[in-house]
DNA sequence: AAAACACCGAAACATATGTTTCAGATAGCG
DNA sequence: CGCTATCTGAAACATATGTTTCGGTGTTTT
């Protein structure tokens, strides 16, 4: 070895001390070290939002004398370790029963997750959850509810959803009981109801609360016959196939954040600019560190 | 889409057909397949002994309009990707202003987040993951902090986690100030930490709080040089790329999900044991439905 | 033998790339 | 306040890149 030290951990080392526009460029070289290896240095340069003379002034910081070293460089480690998902799963699989069992756990993982998230896209799943987004629109309030596991999918809707309307309320049982956040809910408004097997009694009874108050029912759920999804105007059916005890809730998780990306998409400039506001906002709590 | 024949077959299939030059380029091509993918193509003739023109001609001869396109392809191939980032890009904007606009969103999203998962499941993460459980299995008291977006995958955990340990310590700052949660923190705990960009103050706060009591912290983060992944005893990355403002947490939670799941699975009997027993006791408080 | 044809490589071309230069901005300090 | 030192981005620069053009070569066809 001797001389020849890994640039990547040169770049992380020295990153404290570079200027703040070359952390700028460092980080997203650190981030996306394929690029480095693929593409030109002027494409890097401008997706790393910098302008190209300041990553060739990174490489003097790093002591690297031209980008074409540095290129190299990730070249080689590109080169080096062509784990390939397929490969990757072929060499799980041979050493099955062995050492490295917790490899073949992760691997399978990640390959069932993987699953679960294609089946929650299908062209079906799609025009139901457009379907869903102009139910949002239209509704008056809009009332999530997820209980146990389900509750982080939930709750990243609603706080994502916060950033640009003001009219959905988490239903979290947080302060006081369950049933007063519910109150009032009613057939302009739209329930969010989450939940998969085995399902919390607290969902499901809010779901038939809300249907006798005719408010219409978004069921987010495991199956189509689920206690949930039962009447409900439209059932997001998500696959939550799992290795351990704990069935996933990735695709649910996947689903509500792409619920959001398609109602900012559809509400245009009014959405992003609620969003800015939000989010200066936010800086102003200083909730954020500075750069 | 739809024709994306594999350009290498192409290659093998039409080499009879092809003129003693362009057989030569096509030759070196197929025997040195990622110099496609890192060189230029004028590098590549060079290599190849043939002046780039033949290297040119030899594209429209197989019926692909551009280098470029070629390169993208072997590109492609030598990352395993299924669609290159680029691509993706590219196909979204040329169908932004289109009629079926959300599909296409969703449909980019989707791949997107598989992306973001299969990143997460790299050999190197995997037993970035492993050495975390060591860490949590040694653990007197496991802290869990996430704020904001972060939220969800920090509670997935805590909860899953409840129901077979009873160290651990979701610090959500719920009731009181968030830094009394951490009182007591030590070199026997350990800090998990999740959060990406922009950082939040209170999860930055609360690793430099553990720090300081040599409290041993694991971070999953967006990057190496994260303010919350430095000097972190496991460096847990994960990618968030996503199609709206709000970045994608999917490959956090699908990545605690996972971390769970192997600790049942190296917890043996007795973690399974434990688990059934908080699920009867779940069922004695009436939290399910019965079927 | 001449014409038609496919094939080839040097050179021309417009564009993209990596690097350097320079002037303005910014922050630190006496 | 002024002075210095550093940082930064636009522009300039020479070079490299992908593609096209064009004339030349050899082979086939009539």
């Amino acid at each position: 070895m001797g001389v020849q030290t890994d640039l990547r951990e040169k770049l992380i080392s020295d990153y404290a001390k570079l200027s703040p526009q070359m952390q700028k460029a460092a980080r997203y070289i650190l981030d996306h070290p394929s690029d480095v290896a693929l593409r030109s240095m002027r494409a890097v340069a401008r997706s790393a939002n910098v302008p190209p003379s300041t990553v060739t002034r990174l490489m003097s910081a790093i002591g690297v004398e031209t980008w074409q070293e540095f290129r190299d460089h990730y070249q080689n480690r590109l080169l080096d370790q062509p784990a390939s998902y397929a490969q990757r799963a072929r060499e799980t699989q041979r050493t099955e029963n062995d050492a490295n069992r917790d490899e073949h756990l992760l691997e399978s993982i990640c390959r069932t997750e993987i699953d679960n998230l294609s089946a929650a896209f299908t062209p079906e799943m799609v025009s139901s959850m457009i379907e869903t987004c102009e139910a949002i629109e239209n509704a008056r309030q809009v009332f999530i509810v997820g209980r146990g596991a389900a509750y982080p999918a939930a709750f990243q809707f609603a706080y994502a959803y916060r950033l640009f309307c003001d009219n959905g309320v988490l239903v979290d049982g947080h302060s006081g009981t369950f049933g007063d956040e519910l109150r009032g809910i009613g057939r302009r408004d739209l329930l969010i109801a989450l939940g998969a097997k085995p399902y919390i009694r607290d969902t499901v009874r809010a779901v038939e609360f809300a249907r006798s108050q005719h408010c219409p029912v978004i069921a987010v759920t495991d199956s189509d016959v689920s206690p949930i999804a039962t009447d409900a105007l439209c059932k997001l059916v998500v696959r939550d196939t799992s290795q351990s005890f704990f069935q996933s809730f990735t695709a649910s998780l996947s689903m509500m954040q792409a619920l959001v990306a398609l109602l900012v998409a559809r509400g245009g400039h009014k959405a992003l600019q609620r969003i800015a506001a939000a989010e200066e906002q936010l800086a102003r709590f200083d909730t954020y560190l500075e750069e």
